[in-house]
DNA sequence: GACTAATCCTACATTCATATCCACTTGAAA
DNA sequence: TTTCAAGTGGATATGAATGTAGGATTAGTC
């Protein structure tokens, strides 16, 4: 239903959501989020476009969200990657009535109304922490102890940006 | 956001529930829907192998509903060419708990269960009329002027001769 | 300031599923 | 037997998803 491109790129928004700021790097990314690392720069790229994240190069880059978590819905990371489309005209109305859909396509655009209306309802932040759910993308246990020599010492707990 | 595929079934399912069970061919289907003659084929038969129409082979043949409109939803011709999905796992998810999902998915996974609710509550004879709306397909004045025989023979527009 | 390593960026090639087209076969009715 | 129309299989576009390889930019170091 919703495009593997759509499903990638909330994967790497919510793990971006999660690292509070910090840039990531894409082979990180995409080691967390499971996403090919080459398609998910694609992905990244388009979410840019939208100002959703940014990047820097060089050493000690990688993405970042540009955004609070809790101002970005759903929608609009969809909406980044692959619009989200409405019915606004019958496909097979030859006049053009654009205000007036036939009964299938009003009923179609209804449901996908109400659809949209869930994702632009729903913010990243109401994904990140739910006591009763398992962590954020069943990344129960990403062990860090991979960045074997120098993780940023004690500077990282900052709570101002 | 729904395939072709889901727009076109549901066209034919459309255009046969107005025939009240006069079988229609092919041609003529592809004609008023406004679908390429040879995928409607298979879309056809997909309907077909769901029960939701028949056919009748030779002259006098065609299409038919297998059911009465009123009987079919949304969702079962949705099914029969494009099977709804929904999350039953997160994708990300290594230990495989079935159960519980991930807050992200979860969440998608609740917005499309809504969806599907909607479409498996809506039936094909509330597509027909609505005295609001246009024809049922947009199709305004689809001359019915190819009741019997010949339609092409020579009369058009003045009644029969 | 120049070198180097890290990282994003760009472009093209490949795979895969969906959608479309076409030629031919099978079956039913007149 | 002829004609009509469904049935079948394969060929072809089209776009989405993926892989790969090299270029461009930045931070750190000498």
């Amino acid at each position: 239903m919703l495009s593997q491109t759509v499903e990638y790129a909330l994967r790497a928004v919510v793990a971006l959501a999660n690292e509070n700021g910090r840039p990531m790097v894409t082979a990180n990314l995409a080691k967390i989020t499971d996403v090919p690392m080459g398609y998910l720069y694609k992905v990244l790229q388009q979410l840019g476009r939208s100002d959703l994240v940014v990047s820097q190069r060089g050493s000690k880059g990688g993405f970042t969200l540009h955004k609070k978590p809790e101002d970005i819905t759903l929608l609009e990371v969809i909406n980044a990657v692959d619009p989200f489309k409405r019915i606004h005209r019958c496909p097979m109305d030859q006049i053009q009535e654009v205000d007036v859909l036939c009964p299938l396509h009003h009923r179609l655009d209804e449901a996908m109304g109400a659809l949209q209306e869930a994702f632009a309802t729903t913010t990243i932040d109401e994904l990140l922490c739910d006591p009763e759910r398992p962590y954020p993308l069943c990344m129960a246990q990403h062990d860090e102890s991979d960045e074997s020599e120098a993780p940023e010492a004690g500077e990282a707990g900052g709570a101002g940006t």
